[in-house]
DNA sequence: TTGAAAGCGCTAACAT
DNA sequence: ATGTTAGCGCTTTCAA
């Protein structure tokens, strides 16, 4: 008799319609007309047709909020990354997205700028607003995590393993392909070479560094570390004064793509040349790298590869998945161009 | 008597607390709760200090999918854009997450992968979602903006005006920029100019492509449009084939930096050298763009600026603000760099 | 197979 | 100033 009881005939009643609405209109159940909505099979045919005749009459489209708050969880699937003006991260987020929308989930993105607390932050609010699950390019402490699993939100970290959360993880292999390029390096005759990177202890550019320091330490060189903050115009600033040393690098292994861009600013304006006074080698491989000149040497990570196993960790999770957590391990691949100037090199 | 009859303590009672169980451990009602957490003013002090404590106590954290429900709106700003893998959309991404944080936003990111379609599908979901704004960078018709005007959700564009959805706007003064950046060319001689670019007329880039012709028609020149799909690869193999003409062009207006990226090694590659052999300008400064070889003369887009105004007219609207649509041109800025080959121009 | 009805947790209109 | 209560629109038992 509800229908009977509202006043308002489907026609006047202002604003988007609702599933009574269509209940009405079809004149069975508001439940006949979710069931319809939500593919249950076990309705009659008849009734099915007539349910999705009066939907579209009306124009009918679920109202989200409402079935967020019965279902308890937004089909959203939560990115947080550091930089998404990184390429790097931006085609992360990209693939998450492309795969998302096909699973009927939506993308909230999150910047946290390398910031522990702005990390912890977007993680908070993500749980506030109860997505289905996070993919985390982790910077700074494992904030929230131990939260999002009491809410069973599946976490999977991409680039980093967490400590004391256990989340399944997608990672590239940093140190060992960090150790054979600087190892490369070391072989074609440099001494003395720097890394430029952050100072964090964190994230990949802290496995980067890792492998850099393993290689110069296996071949009794002594390390040069310089910042950078992960940004092109703070490495820019750092490498122009490593170049006024005394002893300046003959030789840069740069952590990432943004890093190297300042780094390459900085050699040139110095009035140094790349590779004859100094060579270079950087991860992640952006567009442009191919075109700088030299072409610029670099170790390229299987991004899009990476967050779409991402992606499957958090269907899987969703699935009902309770197994251990799990850690991918990808290989990042050594593509020779010119900034190295060892091309001749095996 | 609600508490009482709620036959579980909070201790017992599993899951996230609720503000019914602040109010009960506070002694007082809901709405109270509410009003302490929505900051009305008008709650005794002393009333107010025992739900804060109560909250803190219980680590209560509100349900934003009841809330959402009930105020009928998500506190979530959506942006729709052609590719977030083009650095240019990946900064307004950017700008727009850093405001709408600042407003206690968050941000729903959709590629539209320059499809109608799709961008239809965006919004639709948007709108469906009950998103506070949208800004949209547009291509393809202007499918669904009427429907968000029904639902009073604000939206912004960004680089183009909708025609019949009328919203604020955003826009860059494409045509004078590249009408006088072709003109650059056309006086420094050069009398075969081609266009590289979509064949959009949807978009930025279609008015870019005005501008070209602009230039061209009041030149007396022949003008050559050649493809790209707004992305780097579809643009070398267009370049490449503009290249083995019979006369091939000695200058490119080139409508992104996707597209330049493309353009520029399809000259490499043809053995031919920049700006010898071909002149290229191109729209849009990415950060690679000095480094190249030669340094690519652009375009440049005041994005921050824009995004922020963007982000400005939504803040507006959702204040209330009911006047007639705005339209706020920037103007684009160029750069001679070295390969327009005409550095020693003023 | 279908319908009635009970919430999901919150906000806000209304009552005190 | 504070409390009571009626929904927001949907999904999902439970009963028929």
């Amino acid at each position: 008799m509800a229908q009977l009881l509202d006043g308002t005939s489907p026609e006047t009643r202002p604003g988007p319609a609702r599933i009574l609405d269509v209940a009405e209109l079809a004149s069975v159940s508001v439940a006949t007309v979710s069931r319809v909505l939500n593919g249950d099979s076990r309705v009659n045919h008849e009734l099915r047709e007539r349910v999705l005749a009066s939907a579209s009459q009306l124009g009918y489209r679920p109202n989200r909020l409402a079935r967020n708050l019965r279902r308890r969880q937004m089909d959203v699937i939560g990115i947080v990354v550091p930089d998404i003006e990184n390429p790097h991260f931006a085609a992360m987020v990209r693939v998450v997205e492309a795969i998302a929308l096909g699973l009927g989930h939506r993308v909230l993105v999150c910047n946290t700028d390398e910031d522990g607390d702005r990390q912890a932050a977007c993680l908070q609010m993500l749980a506030d607003e109860r997505v289905s699950g996070i993919v985390l390019s982790p910077s700074g402490p494992d904030g929230g995590i131990d939260h999002l699993r009491d809410l069973a939100i599946p976490v999977v970290t991409i680039e980093r393993a967490l400590r004391n959360g256990p989340a399944d993880a997608v990672v590239a292999d940093n140190v060992a392909a960090v150790r054979a390029a600087t190892r490369r390096l070391i072989d074609a005759g440099h001494t003395n070479i720097a890394f430029v990177g952050g100072y964090s202890r964190v994230n990949a550019i802290s496995m980067r560094q890792r492998g850099y320091l393993t290689a110069i330490e296996e071949a009794g060189l002594a390390p040069v570390l310089i910042g950078g903050q992960f940004l092109c115009d703070p490495a820019e600033v750092a490498v122009t004064a490593l170049l006024r040393a005394k002893r300046p690098a003959s030789a840069l292994v740069v952590a990432n793509n943004l890093m190297a861009l300042g780094a390459i600013r900085a050699v040139r304006r110095a009035g140094l040349r790349i590779p004859g006074d100094v060579a270079v080698i950087a991860v992640d491989d952006p567009p442009w790298a191919e075109l700088l000149d030299p072409p610029l040497t670099v170790l390229a990570q299987p991004i899009h590869a990476m967050a779409t196993r991402a992606v499957e960790f958090i269907v899987r999770r969703l699935g009902g998945d309770q197994s251990p957590p799990v850690h991918d391990v990808f290989p990042l691949k050594l593509i020779v161009r010119r900034s190295c100037g060892t091309g001749h090199l095996p």
